[in-house]
DNA sequence: TCTGGGGTCCTAGGACCC
DNA sequence: TCTGGGGTCCTAGGACCC
């Protein structure tokens, strides 16, 4: 018997929803983001393939890829159809034979599957046909197209997906690791990003293979006891191969809003935060879980974030206790510049006995072993 | 005209207790 | 009189992902 681990992830789901709704949009640049006017403060949620031709991404500020495409389709978001495309891909990743699903967002979930029989040749030919299968039955059931990355670790499906793309299925084990990934920078792993690879770097370890062969020493003098090891495994594509489909609970909820134009008067801010508070206690209402922890995080302009967090003597859902909190926390800052964007987060109360879930998400990046 | 909005996890360091 | 070191709780901040 084998274990599998397949990462099924949607080819650019939020256009290819919108063209699918708006079929004479196929084969035109379309950008998802904000509102849907490119003069707004606002940055792409998703570009078409035709748009990320010219250079547009996820991330990118609207007015700058209208300035690349001046005639592209710019259109809203809109969360709602999103959630109901994904409801029916996940419906038929849980319904194929033997599959356990474990949902990482809208347009990605990991699928556990195991195969019968010692050779390893032939194991591998059966996961692929899963995985080719998949493919068939998500297009079939949604009409959305996908691509799927077969591997013998979760770390190991999920970069595999990149290289299927688009509407393609690829293999990543331990068999072609290095091969594949061995002379890549760091970025290319899961849970690597430039802060983290120019410090790699600073020690030698540029790519894959150098972190791989690293020092467990220096990198645990650089990142700590936890993250130094994790990061040497990651280079050597070792990784949890379970999944786990206990539904996801969440710890927080958060709103935050960018101003179109900056906040400076007094009154104003302090509506402001209400109004997130409010739109908060909807959100954990909803799970009957209530505010233990609140955070407040304030972007001033010019560019500058910060967080401030506060524990609440009692667990609450007063809107209005929550918001006088984050004022409280405003003012403790101090600081007089206008406010572009703030963010009322309610950490909720965790469940009895705690998160069954803990440090699976893969929301922030595959997280390190427990200790 | 720079830089969204939804999340999670990890580390460091101070306060406090024993 | 001097003062180690482990554990826990709390906040600030950084990093990452989609």
């Amino acid at each position: 018997m084998a274990r599998w681990v397949l990462h099924v992830d949607l080819d650019q789901f939020i256009a290819a929803v919108e063209i699918l709704r708006r079929p004479e949009l196929a084969g035109l640049p379309v950008v998802v983001g904000g509102r849907g006017d490119p003069t707004e403060r606002a940055v792409v949620s998703t570009a078409s393939y035709e748009a990320r031709a010219f250079g547009v991404r996820s991330g990118m500020p609207l007015r700058t890829a209208v300035r690349k495409i001046p005639d592209a389709v710019f259109l809203p978001v809109d969360g709602p159809a999103y959630d109901a495309a994904s409801a029916v891909v996940m419906e038929t990743l849980r319904a194929h034979e033997g599959a356990v699903v474990q949902v990482l967002g809208w347009d990605e979930a990991f699928v556990g599957i195991e195969t019968v029989g010692d050779d390893p040749a032939q194991a591998l030919a059966h996961a692929v046909a899963h995985a080719d299968a998949i493919r068939a039955e998500v297009l079939e059931a949604s009409l959305l197209h996908c691509s799927v990355g077969v591997g013998d670790t979760t770390v190991r499906a999920k970069i595999a997906t990149d290289f299927g793309k688009p509407q393609g299925t690829f293999v990543l084990t331990a068999d072609n690791w290095f091969e594949v990934m061995g002379e890549r920078p760091t970025t290319a792993l899961w849970g690597v990003g430039n802060r983290i690879a120019t410090r790699l770097t600073s020690h030698g370890y540029a790519t894959v293979q150098q972190l791989a062969d690293a020092d467990d020493e220096v990198l645990t003098a650089e990142f700590g006891p936890r993250m130094g090891p994790h990061y040497r495994r990651l280079g050597r594509g070792l990784g949890p191969n379970v999944i786990d489909d206990t539904p996801w609970v969440a710890r927080a909820h958060g709103r935050e809003t960018t101003y179109q134009t900056n906040l400076t008067e007094p009154a104003e801010i302090e509506a402001a935060i209400l109004s997130l508070s409010e739109q908060v206690v909807g959100d954990i209402r909803r799970e009957e879980r209530a505010c233990v922890r609140v955070h407040l995080k304030v972007r001033f302009a010019p560019f500058f974030t910060t967080t401030r967090i506060r524990k609440l003597p009692e667990p609450t859902f007063d809107p209005g206790l929550i918001a006088a909190t984050a004022v409280d926390l405003l003012r403790g800052l101090d600081d007089q510049r206008p406010i572009r964007l703030l963010g009322v987060r309610a950490e909720m109360v965790p469940p009895v006995g705690g998160y069954e879930q803990p440090r699976t998400t893969g929301r922030g990046g595959p997280a390190a072993a427990p200790p």
